[in-house]
DNA sequence: CATGAATGAGACTTCATTCAT
DNA sequence: GATGAATGAAGTCTCATTCAT
């Protein structure tokens, strides 16, 4: 036929088309994780995200509404996994010692395992102010969690738990990141930062 | 004639030497402090700073390299301004709690007097890296301090000092910055803080 | 159901290929060249070049890394277009003169038909020195064109090939712009500088 | 004395403020044509200038316009230089041969004292365009020069003088130049273009 | 005359986002 | 859904020029 000329005939594979992509989103998720927690919010584009995720720049907007979401998506699921971890592992009846251990224990795991993350889910929260959302950074909310945990159990030593709350999230937030870098080892972190915790918290 | 004159005596006043404008380096550190402290690193543009000083633009770049030096001397500055409240309470036999208290004083000073300077002055610290200067952040570099504080004068506690210094520096500036914005009083912060730390930091 | 179709058949037309702009990086070295002509490089900016050519400033950036680049490329497109109708002019076995008139010949064509082009590509040239490239300008370097063909198949004359081969390019270049501009006819430059040379150049 | 606290006594010698800026034009023309001629128009600030200078950079436009006028003052005097030299040298009744050697001479030498200016002054021209001022290039001037030599005395050689005479200045212009980069004498370079240009002019 | 702090138009370039295919 | 060429607002920084001293 005439056509033949001027066309061609492709086939393309069932599995080719239909399921190539099962993914796009989940790729996208984990590109920007990692790009986000190497280089920061403001240091990524969406395109290099789309790049690294191996899809092309426009596909990013088919999955988020703009890169705030994008971050605000990356931020929100790191502290899900954070909180599932934490919550697996609660022990209800517990002493305050044994909490203690328990929380640093799924805390310095899932550092350890997610180098920067913490970091960069933490610091980068201002801005996403923008539209309101996600007011305090997501190291302030972590803070709520400790008071929150403090309040209940057991006696609270007769601190101020607000406080003391944002007091413990920073110290291990901190510790956790720069003993990261610094190449300690997780157990000389836990057995410090563990032992500080329970002599502070526990009563006189 | 006039011109035979070969000698002529001048005299200079002390004050004197033409100065037009009284300070504009000094009124853009301090335009720069202010936008820093209220949008963060990249939302501030030179520009902005400049306006905020009431200069022209240009005049940003009569006084810093670019935005990152800028920012950079405003980091350096706040960092001298608190290390110089510190020595100046420090009081060379104290024992430790004095010491903590003394400390805490002055940081919550700071922080109650030049609010959210402390928070912007220590997350930004990133965005400096490009030239490796200023690898660690502030946060990071007061941790430091606090280690060398812990190491010297009173035992240690058998701490690894290096983490607990972080922790401590991390739990200040958490508990500081976010206190201030809950408008807790800093009679509260200070009295739950140097609880907290005094417990954790005596012996057994 | 109609996705248990595993083959699908798609005929993609010869045209095809999705072509939403024919062809952004010609319609782009097309104006650079224009105004490149016409204006200098310095008097040139991207933004100019992109709406010479019907498109936003950000695509002039799509392809071409910056200014300079866009200036490189003019230029070597240039020297080649040249090149190309020089080589394919070159009759192999022809004498001094012959060979004198067919590269004249050529030249004066295509300044004829590229009005400026080889006084932009020409005197512009320092301008890319900055990355060490083309730190010879496309004068000179057509000058040792000339010193190499002085050198081969007919005596040189007794000349340092390398000084005369600079001469005789200025001389071109300088006559051709200049003639160009004050309306004389190509004929007449050519039967001069033609004229000029072979006396020049001939054996005592 | 009491005012030795407040105040300086300073002496001016005589010399030193009544006649230390004799110049400061002076200096400026000099300064000027040093960047004019290592950076070109485009990449030399009045600033620079006036620095080079040893004068504030207000000075500048105490003696110019602006950097176009200082540019125009720079090429003007460069020609005018160029232009007494030459007729100081012209030997009224002497034959072509003697005329060109004379002529080149006394460029060779300009070119080899003042290294680049000549080129300086030529390229950049038409960045004086704007007001209509000097809208032909030094280099056209000067192969206009050439033109009005060869009309004169002797034959002409049935030349076009025109062409001939903006032939004769790119050929010199760009030979003497590029020589004078690449290391070669003096002597080989006015050997090789006068008999050049003897050859080419002298009558068949 | 001389100065240099100040200015702001405008240059170059980036990047979040859109949309025709 | 997927693509990537195209876009232009916006950012950083430069530089010719002015003017109070």
């Amino acid at each position: 036929m005439g056509r033949a000329v001027l066309g061609q005939v492709v086939i393309i594979e069932g599995e080719h088309n239909a399921r190539r992509k099962p993914d796009s989103l989940a790729r996208l998720k984990q590109a920007a994780r990692k790009l986000f927690v190497e280089r920061g919010f403001d240091a990524t584009r969406p395109q290099d995200i789309a790049r690294e995720a191996g899809l092309g720049h426009g596909t990013f907007y088919l999955h988020f509404a703009d890169k705030r979401a994008c971050f605000l998506s990356f931020v929100q699921e790191a502290r899900q996994e954070l909180d599932e971890q934490l919550h697996a592992r609660l022990v209800p009846g517990a002493g305050l010692e044994q909490r203690i251990t328990a929380m640093f224990g799924t805390i310095a795991e899932y550092a350890e395992s997610h180098p920067g993350v913490l970091r960069a889910a933490m610091t980068d929260g201002r801005v996403i102010d923008a539209e309101g959302v996600e007011a305090k950074s997501l190291l302030a909310l972590w803070g709520d969690d400790w008071a929150e945990a403090l309040r209940g159990p057991a006696k609270d030593g007769g601190y101020d738990t607000d406080i003391i709350g944002q007091a413990i999230a920073g110290a291990l937030c901190q510790a956790i990141c720069e003993t990261h870098q610094s190449g300690r080892s997780r157990e000389a972190l836990m057995k410090n930062l563990t032992r500080f915790l329970t002599r502070a918290l526990r009563p006189d």
